[in-house]
DNA sequence: AAGTGGTCTAGACCACCGG
DNA sequence: CGGTGGTCTAGACCACTTC
């Protein structure tokens, strides 16, 4: 009864070969492993090297593959759980938070910031630049931009710039009563600094959680935080760090 | 003082490319506009399509472009918000949630999903379906894992697989009362049939958000659901709806 | 049929890391 | 220094949409 279709709809090259090394990946390899590298890689599945790396970007996108420049790329070990909105209202700094801030400048926000701020045009803020660990890993930069407004206490002082600028700032930011908060979360890609800061290349992608904080009837403090794509899994809700299993687990010999 | 380092850290081209492409559509283009098609822009710009291309893809990364093959590349417009924790305790299918649920079958399910289910091994689950519209456009793909233990009513019935019976599953999981809730955002890369659900390619970034329903002490229901990272921006908290926006928005004339 | 974006190739050179 | 992944090229063909 006529041909089958056995390839009528042949599935990309780059395609098949994510799914060969993702079973392979289950299979064969361990956390931190190293694989073979892209040259022989591709010799060995018979194809361009352009292709086996369009396969690679896609798994490392999918935190199952981790690749360094001038080292090799390895077995990803499973997402750590971050978690974003446990502490329902808490101002950034208060006692507990996972964050370590950095340093703290004054400047006339951009205009994306000051759009979400609702601020008067030109207004200064408060940046306070904050960074977050886990497993003595970067896995997230923070901007905070606090309107000069929100904490009127600090308008003369001049102490110097620096982290301990950055506590001042928060402290006084714990002063007002904190009227709820509002959070999204996209992808996006990190910009040159973030990228540095988290040991990435700029363009990786990034999850962007967007927070506002109100107070007093306005919007009191935007923080934008990005999160590496490739490692992070942003948990929510009543039970926080509970752990959630994904695929085989082993750890190299 | 020797020589200045204009370009000792030469930028990559295609990341100066997507800087002076992103300047562009800020100030020179509309939502829905249609670019000149890509062999056109890598002469104008004097690179070669591959180059041109990546950061043609960081833009659609973005969600500032949405490209279409055999159409062409279009500026998209600013990404939707979608509710994602609005209902703080509310089972799905409850009355003014946005799902639209689709079909229902039976299975054993996948070992990831038995994981988080923390289910005896092999136990059967309800799968159901849904698909989550906006702006008339499809969001997004969910698969809800019901155990068959969390709707013991349904066991003997064998209504015909398909809407009317993933309307019953619901139906029979809002008997129970709802002892909590989990949930996680992470990247992911469309599964075939969840990209040609949601009009993309195979392997086109989504953002996967996991959800834990808690019942009488155990786990009732798991909800996979998988968003169009490139054109949803997914909202958490008080003010669920409230309107951020990003970057200008023009209508094409 | 013509035009679009998607896939693929076989090369080249560069930036970075380690010994 | 050699080896790694990252960037870039100039082509080719394919799948899809539209006319």
């Amino acid at each position: 009864m006529g041909t089958q279709q056995l390839e009528s709809v042949p599935e990309p090259k780059y395609w098949h070969l994510k799914t060969v090394l993702t079973e392979a990946l289950d299979s064969e390899f361990s956390v931190g492993e190293i694989l073979p590298n892209e040259r022989d890689l591709a010799a060995r599945f018979g194809v361009a090297r352009a292709t086996l790396r369009q396969a690679l970007e896609q798994l490392e996108l999918e935190g199952r593959l981790q690749r360094r420049r001038g080292v090799g790329t390895t077995v990803a070990p499973p997402r750590v759980g971050v978690a974003v909105g446990t502490e329902q209202h808490a101002w950034p700094g208060t006692v507990g938070d996972t964050w370590q801030a950095v340093d703290c400048v004054d400047l006339v926000p951009p205009t994306v910031v000051a759009e979400i701020l609702e601020s008067v045009h030109g207004e200064r803020v408060h940046v306070v630049r904050r960074s977050r660990m886990s497993h003595s890993q970067p896995v997230a930069a923070e901007l905070l931009y606090i309107p000069v407004g929100s904490v009127p206490a600090l308008s003369g002082i001049d102490a110097p710039a620096g982290a301990a600028r950055a506590r001042a700032v928060l402290r006084e930011l714990q002063r007002l009563e904190l009227g709820g908060q509002d959070r999204s979360v996209e992808l996006g890609s990190a910009r040159a600094d973030d990228a540095k800061e988290l040991d990435r290349l700029p363009g990786a992608p990034v999850l962007v959680v967007t927070t506002r904080f109100f107070a007093e009837g306005r919007t009191a403090a935007v923080s934008l935080a990005t999160y590496r794509a490739d490692t992070c899994r942003l948990t929510f809700g009543d039970s926080g760090g509970v752990e959630i299993h994904h695929g085989p687990e082993r750890r190299a010999s």
